[in-house]
DNA sequence: CCAAGTTACTTCGCGCCTAAAAATAAGCCT
DNA sequence: AGGCTTATTTTTAGGCGCGAAGTAACTTGG
């Protein structure tokens, strides 16, 4: 971490941020606990929450009694401060949601998209986000930000550039088009899975873990890896690309191109192409949902088999992140690990343990996913969040969007 | 990052960090140049730098002779402030150094030591530290901190403590027993892998990267993890465990008992043991630094196979840490990675380069390492240097030793 | 040799900041 | 009602970085 000079305004912003994330994230607190929890004195965390008042931040929510005292006040985030909207791009379609500060949903918009072309995605965003502000009747001007979860690797630069090879998309400057196509509040462009990962370390089974995996088991397979609470993102935000670390050296050719990547095993598309094989057919099911779901409850030995190698090579892969990364814990997600896991978690974590070292091992926790099939959007939606609480919301630093 | 409270303290100390730090990287500079380069104003640059001076920290170095003005005075940090002392516990003997602040080696004792046995290296070190501190005739005092790198991962606690399988440590609490042997200044114990590689990025071929990966080849193999410039830990400290990922599905059977190890095709061992398994050979090597050079420089073409196979697995674990970790730069060290690197490192870029997903493979870039037979003594000795800077030599905060 | 010019560094006053102490508010209990 | 307890606000004190206004230490050009 390359650390850099402060001044005495950094420091307001510092404190102000640590109050709003510990009133944001652990609900309604009194000053009082506020400022035990923060390490504030009572003087500043009554001084900080009262600019933070004025401002609008924050509301008061009722009062605690005390057994023989001045009962304490609660504070709690204003949810009405402002707005923030999550977009999930698909491969299916757009979703695009409208939560208050609190992350209440207010609103939903679903737009299936046949083809995911550039254009027309931008075009389908910029028409969600006014559909739901209109459903709603919340002014463009409450909104703090848009988050878009993307597939595909997010290049963040000025403006989020995207690369998504499955879907043929090479650098396609999505941040710039959204805003061509009428998007006004700031945009926080993202990778699907890195949104998803994030919604479940605040809202899910990654809650309180400051070193964790969210594993993500869809048609294919990503990951999230958090790292002291953030997001990994490397150099160039292209970190996380378990999919196609290899773990059968020569083995099948994934559609990367290379030999034994991790997705050519152990993603739903993996998985029915391997059972295919098996039986010898060849017709790709129209529906991968239903047909994993068969799979996964054929009681035919083949299936069976199909399935177990699958736990094998799953397992495989998160004992590597194990290994790698020392988690506390491993969050197993995505629609189809949600299915897979259901039925075998045990297997898994066993596979998981043959394969990792003792101590890391014993270190972490393995749970299924616990968020909801807008997980992506919701994600996306925390980070206009994410970047407000962690700037203090300061007043005197410029804003661009009017709020 | 769970960031916490800061008071007015606080940012002097940071600013106080920013400075030195910046002295120590990058040599001499004066007021001028510091207030340019870190951002503050030159009034507190002045203000700080004097009080460094004052307590010792920094001194004068020469000045710039100017076209015209005043002249400006260099400012370095004072290589006579303290010293610190780097050990290097290895499976075949113990190599303790002393250094001073400026990380010019003065003295260095090596001792072999056949059964790696807990208390005896405690006593060894204890031994060494007496040593190198008599033969310079520097003060115990003076001594700001003693880095231990060791095998194995290392427990941060209260007190450290190590597990090393290979050489049978389990929950050896070394930094405990290293006290009790008699040595007084703070110690910092470190696995081997993560010191060797702080040396390569303050050092060596990692210097300037923020995010850089440093692959150690030796008997074994081993990483270290740099993101945003700081070695990666994990929740309890044992991140890293390459070696041990699975990379051959079902492969050949590790000394950790799995199949399928990365270790167990591209380590020095791996890679003998693989030649006298093709050759039906079964006399290990007693010398495997010399038998790899003659494996490595044998024109038979087993030896040949042996290796090209031994760079394509080495390329492709290489190639999984460029896909999760996306870093700018992987350094390749290590005796045997060196050694490899040194006849090989195109075909090692070729492998990695086959298994990378492009976009990641085309931000880094691929090196020898830098750093010679001593980097984890010199990386252990960086622990306490690291400590100085970071925390801006606060002379309020209590010390330990008295220095 | 001296004055003017130039650049590096210091000093001082201001506006902020947090902490500690003191004062005030708002309940409970008898 | 009066004492007691606890929460919050106000006051005061000690720091900090910055900008402006000096001051120091040279070079240059006559």
């Amino acid at each position: 971490m390359v650390r850099t000079r402060a001044t005495v305004r950094d420091l307001r912003k510092q404190n102000r941020s640590v109050l709003l994330t510990a009133l944001f994230l652990d609900g309604p607190l009194s000053r009082q606990q506020l400022s035990a929890s923060t390490g504030l004195s009572a003087a500043t965390a009554s001084t900080i929450t009262g600019e933070l008042l004025d401002e609008g931040l924050l509301v008061e929510a009722g009062s605690v009694e005390s057994d023989g005292g001045r009962p304490r006040v609660l504070l709690r985030v204003n949810p009405a401060f402002g707005h923030v909207i999550g977009v999930d791009v698909g491969e299916t379609g757009i979703k695009v949601e409208l939560f208050d500060l609190a992350m209440t949903r207010l609103s939903t918009v679903d737009q299936p998209l046949g083809f995911v072309e550039p254009v027309a995605v931008s075009e389908l965003i910029a028409a969600g986000v006014g559909e739901v502000l209109t459903a709603t009747g919340v002014a463009a001007s409450s909104v703090l930000g848009v988050g878009v979860g993307v597939p595909g690797t997010v290049e963040r630069g000025t403006s989020a550039v995207v690369h998504a090879q499955t879907i043929g998309w090479d650098a396609v400057p999505l941040e710039k088009m959204i805003r061509e196509a009428g998007v006004e509040p700031p945009l926080f462009v993202e990778n699907g899975a890195k949104t998803q990962g994030q919604a479940e370390m605040w809202f899910g089974a990654g809650r309180g873990a400051g070193h964790a995996v969210i594993v993500l088991v869809g048609s294919g397979v990503g990951v999230a890896v958090v790292t002291d609470g953030v997001v990994h993102r490397g150099a160039t935000s292209n970190a996380g690309e378990w999919g196609h670390t290899t773990i059968v050296y020569g083995g099948r050719r994934c559609r990367c191109g290379v030999r034994g990547c991790l997705e050519a095993y152990a993603g739903a598309e993996a998985m029915l192409a391997r059972y295919r094989e098996a039986l010898r057919r060849n017709d790709p099911e129209a529906d991968q949902q239903s047909a994993l779901e068969a799979l996964l409850s054929s009681r035919s030995a083949v299936a069976r088999r199909v399935v177990d190698e699958s736990v094998g090579y799953l397992g495989a892969g998160i004992a590597n992140l194990v290994n790698l990364f020392n988690p506390e814990r491993v969050v197993l997600g995505g629609w189809a690990g949600l299915a897979l896991g259901a039925r075998k978690l045990d297997e898994i974590v066993a596979a998981t343990a043959d394969h990792a070292l003792r101590h890391p091992y014993g270190q972490v926790r393995i749970e299924l996913g616990r968020t909801g099939p807008d997980a992506v959007a919701v994600g996306a939606a925390t980070l206009p969040v994410a970047a407000l609480l962690d700037s203090g919301a300061d007043p005197r630093s410029a804003r661009v969007s009017g709020f």
